[in-house]
DNA sequence: ATGTCTTTGTGAACGCGTGCACAAAGATGG
DNA sequence: CCATCTTTGTGCACGCGTTCACAAAGACAT
């Protein structure tokens, strides 16, 4: 998932495997829901089915925080979502900063779903001088120059990257000079960062080729009826274009 | 990844495995890139470099697809641009529809790299009446109502959520009813859909989530230095709140 | 107190993905 | 034509993640 640099041991923390980690946002956000609802407790099965995942999956997954079920009735709601809160590291507060103010920053800047679990946009960086000052989000927008002085005067320790991709990794790079140690990457690009800085990467491209993907396999499958034909078939004619000698087929960045 | 139903069979599509299917848009986009620059072969070192894997991932990756390469030399740039654009389906033309115009909505309109790769924004849709007719990226915007004609009129079937996330689900419905097979989801919520339809879900809030975690996880090995305890240590007093019993340490939606 | 019933917590098996390491293939030079 | 050198393609082993299935734990009724 993250892709820093070229290999890391995988980053298995204190015992909790990474693809816990990722569903415990899940969990996060169901039982917050139920908590709202006022439901006292719930059993694996049910916050398993609102969450979308398997309910042994997450038995084991609560197991690696600890035992906080009591058997033959489920879990406290509100003492799991403290707990996981807790775990997450969502009980204090997370200055963030967005640089690249363009269509998405300025969505993500809008978006509600930051402020509201310990995330605070401490400021939003675009290198556009015209930008500068003009609020967004009701916050005003700074100029690249003083990123460094943003990023150290807030404490900031966590940047969103949504400027172009040429621009992606020199700002990286001056993010984590100045101290940032995670990044969250919209730009279409592959960052390189020190060890120690961890990169998650959202590229809204590539989901949409892997569904493409699916929905081409879909419409083969559909049209020949799916043959026991292990691979190799349906390769070179299934497409219009036909020899594959040499093709110009060159898709536009 | 795909959170569709309950469970399915991992989705091997034709022996390639889903592992690899989501990295052949990193590859892609590393190859395109060189094409721009004329580079005629890569070596699989070389273009490992460049998308950010193993070499040995990336031979092993190309495999599934074929024999594409040439020992000693590499691989030909343009021909395996070719065929991975052929075996991710971007060959052909895909209309998509995003639902939701808010701010993300909106960003997502504007993106370049989905008209880039052979994705065209077909249609935009909203619940409001007062976005109907107003053009957001020279699109304009069409009401709820007309969704299930908008998806056949255009053989719509990857459709794309940005709504708040009450929404979702409905909108979801219906664009399944309406021959949509395909979804990628940018609304907070878990999915249901039938069997047979992929959903992809990209979480802001989730992935930020995550990169708290790392972070806590640095700042407290930091603090007290990492010893050789295996687990089970620095767990109840890791942070400041004190004792577990009842905590009303809830937090908003 | 005892028995029953529900639900957790986890041991164990399995499958997928990753990376090493090397043989085979082909290019290139003499 | 042969030798050398580069780079692919892949067999193999290992580790992580998932899932099943069940024993242990506790609630609840009698």
């Amino acid at each position: 998932m993250a892709t820093g640099r070229t290999h890391r041991p995988a980053t298995r923390s204190r015992g909790i495997p990474e693809a816990t980690v990722a569903r415990l946002p899940l969990y996060l956000r169901a039982l917050t829901a139920l908590s709202e609802r006022s439901v006292p407790t719930v059993s694996s099965e049910e916050l398993a089915a609102a969450a979308g995942v398997n309910s042994a999956k997450l038995r084991k997954d609560f197991s690696y925080l600890g035992s906080y079920g009591t058997r033959g009735v489920g879990y406290d709601v509100e003492y799991l979502v403290y707990q996981i809160s807790r775990e997450l590291g969502l009980t204090q507060d997370w200055p963030v900063v967005i640089v690249g103010i363009g269509n998405l920053g300025a969505a993500l800047a809008n978006y509600g779903g930051f402020a509201s679990r310990g995330f605070r946009v401490a400021a939003l960086i675009d290198a556009d001088p015209a930008m500068a000052g003009k609020p967004v989000a009701g916050i005003p927008v700074q100029h690249t120059d003083d990123l460094e002085k943003i990023i150290t005067d807030n404490g900031v320790s966590i940047g969103v990257i949504a400027t172009p991709a040429g621009a992606a990794q020199q700002v990286c790079d001056r993010l984590v000079a100045a101290g940032v140690t995670s990044i969250l990457n919209f730009a279409p690009t592959v960052l390189s960062v020190p060890d120690g800085v961890d990169v998650r990467k959202v590229d809204l491209s590539i989901e949409l080729q892997i569904l493409a993907f699916h929905e081409q396999r879909k419409a083969g499958e559909e049209a020949s009826g799916e043959a026991a034909v292990p691979a190799a078939v349906t390769r070179e004619e299934s497409t219009d274009q036909g020899p594959d000698g040499e093709h110009p087929a060159v898709m536009p960045a």
